[in-house]
DNA sequence: CGATAATGCTATGCGATATAGCGATTAATG
DNA sequence: CATTAATCGCTATATCGCATAGCATTATCG
């Protein structure tokens, strides 16, 4: 630690530690394995979470609409659809005006449990982030969607 | 824009825009993504990547000792371990004292070729992150390194 | 009409992660 | 000292996230 403050930096070299990829990651796994750790019995996984918000934020949207909004491909997010449909937690509608697409929105039942899986992710992440100050946790929000929404 | 300021939070409902996780997936998604296309020619990936510095920074260190550093399984690290090995990257030496444990150090091909990996890495972020000015990517490696070292 | 594009989907592979367990070896403890 | 516990490197296996290629159907547009 001492000889860091005398020595901050090694002719150029860049210790993993200097690395903003390196603590994304560990900090993404880190709450990725909180979030698995806590939905645990709902079987509810952070992905498939985030599809079940953006639907019920952009109701009657399409999946290749939702792919578009979280990043995913328009192949991966049919099983999780097919999951939800099945537990039924989602409602597909066909569109009268362009039968490709099916609009999607939550069931009955999934608007009832969502606010508290929600109130749940929140509660998670404010013991998560105990050690950021709640300006803080904006700050990394701010910094963070400013990283991912430039890099497209 | 306006409406949010105006309203900025619905009855305690959260968007997802509002949770720190879902931005942390974001960044670290397009993070790896980057480095995996920067690095295709090489066959380089971040966790490998990540072994390869943790071992230069820790000359003589075991796999389980990386594992503990980096958050990995021992599980997991045979299989990058063998294929550094293989392509002439790392040497392991058994130790007289312990002879469960292997002491891994970075072979002359590696030490020659890191630091120009690591400065491809550098630039590479630098490139990604240009949203950020230098001060608040070293406050996100704060805020981030704080984040995961507080869950552990 | 014909070309182009979008949608939902199947199939497939890979990387990262997690768990369970094993043989060998060392450390710790009674 | 002898038994137990812990550690190490490793195999095997499973799941999830992500990527690519391709396909049939349907819309759109020149």
């Amino acid at each position: 630690m001492i000889q860091k403050a005398i020595e901050p930096d090694v002719a150029g070299e860049s210790r993993l530690e200097d690395l903003v990829g390196y603590h994304l990651r560990r900090a993404s796994v880190a709450d990725m394995n909180d979030f698995v750790r806590c939905f645990r019995a709902e079987g509810l996984r952070p992905i498939p979470f985030s599809v079940l918000c953006a639907i019920d934020e952009q109701p009657g949207t399409t999946s290749a609409e939702i792919c578009r909004i979280l990043g995913l491909q328009r192949a991966n997010i049919v099983s999780i659809l097919a999951e939800f449909d099945e537990r039924g937690l989602i409602e597909r509608h066909s569109d009268p005006n362009d039968q490709r697409i099916q609009r999607l929105s939550l069931s009955a039942e999934a608007k009832s449990l969502l606010p508290g899986w929600r109130a749940r992710v929140v509660e998670r992440e404010e013991k998560l982030f105990h050690t950021l100050t709640a300006g803080e946790r904006r700050t990394l929000c701010e910094l963070l969607a400013r990283v991912w929404k430039g890099a497209e």
